[in-house]
DNA sequence: CTTGACTATGCACGAAATTGCACGAATCCT
DNA sequence: AGGATTCGTGCAATTTCGTGCATAGTCAAG
């Protein structure tokens, strides 16, 4: 396979197609087929094959970005509401009384934050402006904000002003959201920054929770966090298969099953 | 015929919906079918399966946020919406790229925050994480976010932490919201940790802007931010007669009229 | 060198989707 | 109550999608 007759790779083709994407938010598959003097078939083709890798989100006309790396975060939070929800509320669960807790960033997390008993008196520090906004209507819980550079794309503040904040403070408990949930690959996310900020409060927290929603079960991304044996607690959507639990409860994590 | 070529595909068309819906707590159906440019028809058909999808609540000419959290602070952002939006308006109008500003939280200032120019580079820091997450969506601008515990009141971050690390940041201006504007009461909030992180913020600034809607001018609130002459502009929504206006031009300050 | 398998691309055609328009009904404002 | 706006549905025009198929070029084996 060398050379299609316009002097393009497929690979070529589909990294424009991506670049384009990364570039401008969107495609359209008529523009892309116009500027690389293409039929649209090949385009749709491409964009099907990129869907199918989950490198894009199709839609009529062209394809957005679907790779959580640039899908913006309203469009993140309709990706699959009721398991979110559902691990936010399981894990909402796990506060008691007192105690101080870590809630990371991410709409799992603020999920965790819209279901914490309306009673429940304790503390929440995050680097997350979203979740101190959702707490702003809770009427016990008190809410300390780790300050820091904005990372706008999960709404989370990092740097070392941030890393400095988390080491004066203990918790009990840190809710902890990743991209990816691997046996082996471990705790992963997308940001090398959000990986060290994620690193530091678990290192000054006794427990970490992982709040994991059906999708990140299995994969793994390109900045790891911790190996999963360094947490205690997963909260998962659904049950996994025998074969695929016991992967993680030999490496000592309780796997807490969300409905 | 073009429409679909017209650059917008339907879902990017469906997030812009929710988008202005999540900036403006209300979505108008003509008016978008107008700053797209296309028929009410459309519109109102994606209205329709949005609100089938559960993301916002169809009304009569438009929509509104599905979730009542959103919907309980958008309706306090609508206490007098045009008075803020022209404040922050005309605030936003005075950061020259490259400055490094304080936003203070309120309201008005998140009018401010969403009326910065697509385009502008500049640094805001803000200890509202209301400020924070209304700048998200900003290509350009740079978000610095001062922890601190929260206030739920104002939605913004107080005490020892906060006047810390605001002492490390010199910035170019403040634009200050305040509850009172009176000439000799001076410029007064209702809370005293409020009131200091405000002195802490002026302190560090090279100018200071009261952002003043309508009903402060005049008001007077229980704890004293500043007296009226230590700022240099203070921002109001319309015009005041004469007398009004000599007793603060009296006093050094400039009076910038939103419209 | 020839032949067969394979891939990539373009074209055709029916199906599906999107959009604007028309018209009557429902709703809102004055 | 009356006028105006908005809503919902049906319909037509256009675009886009997916699949099947033909063509051209490449690779590997004989």
């Amino acid at each position: 396979m060398q050379w299609c007759r316009c002097g393009m790779l497929t690979q070529e083709r589909k990294a424009h197609i991506l670049a384009v994407l990364q570039r401008e938010g969107r495609v359209v598959a008529k523009a892309v087929s116009q500027t690389l003097g293409l039929s649209e078939d090949t385009i749709r083709r491409d964009l099907r094959e990129l869907a199918a890798e989950g490198r894009l989100q199709r839609v009529h006309g062209g394809a957005l970005p679907a790779s959580p790396a640039l899908a913006d975060f309203a469009g993140r939070t309709k990706v699959s509401p009721e398991g979110k929800i559902a691990v936010g509320r399981a894990a909402a669960a796990l506060v008691r009384p007192g105690q101080v807790v870590f809630v990371d960033g991410g709409t799992t997390a603020v999920q965790l934050a819209r279901h914490l008993p309306p009673d429940l008196r304790a503390t929440v520090v995050t680097h997350s402006p979203s979740i101190a906004v959702a707490l702003v209507d809770h009427p016990t819980v008190e809410v300390e904000l780790i300050g820091g550079r904005l990372f706008k794309h999960s709404i989370v503040t990092t740097g070392a002003a941030a890393i400095e904040a988390i080491a004066r403070i203990r918790a009990d408990l840190f809710f902890m959201g990743v991209t990816g949930v691997h046996p082996e690959a471990g705790l992963t996310t997308g940001d090398a920054e959000e990986a060290a900020v994620k690193r530091a409060l678990a290192r000054q927290s006794a427990e970490t929770v992982v709040l994991a929603s059906a999708e990140k079960i299995g994969a793994a991304s390109r900045y790891l966090v911790l190996p999963v044996a360094e947490v205690s607690t997963i909260v998962i959507e659904s049950r996994l298969p025998q074969v695929a639990a016991s992967a993680y409860t030999a490496l000592g994590v309780r796997l807490l099953t969300a409905k």
